[in-house]
DNA sequence: CCTTGACCTTCAAGTAGCTTGAAACTCTAG
DNA sequence: CTAGAGTTTCAAGCTACTTGAAGGTCAAGG
């Protein structure tokens, strides 16, 4: 029998984690001495705290880590566990692979330039996106706007308001012409959909997944498409300077969307696909 | 102008948080009615709280991105954090992917044998080792044993307790032959050393890096390598039940080293590296 | 036998980044 | 004027501990 100092040492555990495990009843003291408190270990619960650093060492919290222990868990649940902890480091890993590079990005963001905040233009990394939408040819910007006014009254009525996402718009035409706009207008979606919606004018919505973006450039603009000049010049400007270019389309995502009445009012985050020149 | 909770489903940040930040001096409304404590924030703060969103995204502290935005900041310290962050999110991507190699293994036990505790044999993964250690044959176990004796009193007088770990050995003999043993016994280190131990037979200990083991199966051995057999089979059993194999020579750490006068008082980790056979 | 110093005890508070809840106040539509 | 939605502050809770204070215990040396 060791008390507490002594088992530390041997089991390289600090004394204060050994009370604590105590406390919540995970790793007790074979014994412990009414009169005096002392704890005390011995040996052989060397291989059962073993056990336990090595569940929680998998990632498990403490409270799983003594079910486990406690062994009134089947297989199944265990399976179940481990599973969803798999998962949940695959994401994990995923993640910090795309820090990473938003990192990186910053990093060289800073040799460039020398300092980090650069007008209103902000990196980010955006995840994959559910978008139900519709993508179109429209003549004018009048028609566009007509077409995004039909969706926004008709789509909520549709789609329950917790799957329904904010407005959005993804611009696939390379440059702007006021007579052939080629955009993809619609709604970004919390969940998977298995619907179409019809519009007023005959055409059709339907589902599909936007491709991550690993480093996005972001801008916001307050007001309708004629306050955008200073966000996409600064957006070029800055893509200029940092040697970066641009890898796809560009999104335009509605935080207050234009209500009939003061469209000026809108807020829109602007986000551009790039990335680091390859040099 | 907008109360918190119009704000809150712009921004999709929620309102606790919003406030939160505002207690921390991190992100303040706009205006805060002196008389009701209303807060109010203005679309043009969407900017600034896009940009610390930003910053807290890349795993930054709130108080890192405080003064990030608060610009106190020179670019030389930016560099530094975000490199120091880098090579955090580094570290973690690689723990993360022993991790996940570690719980398949876990999943791989489960499928083969339906349930998690088999004896005392644990799965670990252990990181790469600095080691202070003499590789030699012996012709008898006492032989081994002196060496080792004489490491354990010459040693700690010319390094500091703080650099040095365990006492351990890797075996890299295949077999067990009493009269042909290839064992290096040594000192596992907390930091890097530069040096050379001469013992008084005239060997010599240097410093090299135990690799990495990803999978290691352990068991725990109480007394000296007589009672070793149990332990051996443990592993031996579990290796053939669970269709792994060993892919590396066997190391053994000393959490109690025999004491002369009662050596059998003495613990050790039995480390062996393994990896699922494929199938 | 007593003291000294190492070791142990419990209890409380602190960590980060919030979330949840309670009790009370404010605003807006009908 | 009132109901109900929205807001305020304050307190406590979350995880897995660590740190510190105030005081009790133990073994060795004088």
């Amino acid at each position: 029998m060791f008390r507490i100092g002594e088992f530390s040492k041997i089991a390289q555990v600090p004394a204060s984690q050994l009370r604590y495990y105590n406390e919540i009843g995970l790793f007790t003291p074979i014994h412990s001495d009414r009169e005096t408190g002392y704890r005390y270990y011995s040996m052989q619960q060397l291989t059962q705290l073993n056990r336990i650093l090595a569940l929680k060492g998998l990632g498990l919290s403490l409270e799983q880590v003594k079910r486990l222990v406690e062994d009134e868990v089947s297989a199944e649940e265990i399976r179940g566990m481990l599973t969803l902890r798999k998962s949940q480091i695959e994401q994990t890993l995923q993640m910090e692979a795309i820090r990473l590079q938003v990192v990186e990005s910053r990093l060289q963001q800073l040799e460039g330039k020398g300092q980090l905040q650069d007008g209103d233009v902000i990196l980010k990394s955006l995840p994959a996106q559910l978008f139900l939408a519709l993508r179109h040819r429209y003549h004018s910007p009048a028609e566009a706007l007509a077409i995004a006014n039909d969706m926004r009254k008709i789509v909520p009525k549709q789609i329950r308001t917790k799957t329904l996402g904010r407005f959005a718009a993804v611009v696939h035409c390379e440059q702007f012409e006021p007579d052939d706009l080629d955009v993809e207008l619609g709604f970004l979606l919390n969940q998977n959909l298995d619907t179409t919606v019809h519009l007023s004018s005959g055409l059709e919505m339907s589902v599909r997944e936007l491709p991550p973006i690993q480093t996005a450039l972001t801008a916001m603009r307050f007001g309708g498409p004629e306050k955008g000049l200073p966000c996409y010049s600064a957006i070029g400007t800055w893509i200029e300077t940092n040697k970066y270019h641009i890898i796809g389309p560009c999104r335009e995502v509605f935080a207050v969307p234009p209500q009939p009445g003061n469209e000026s009012e809108m807020v829109v985050e602007i986000q551009h696909p790039v990335a680091a020149i390859a040099t």
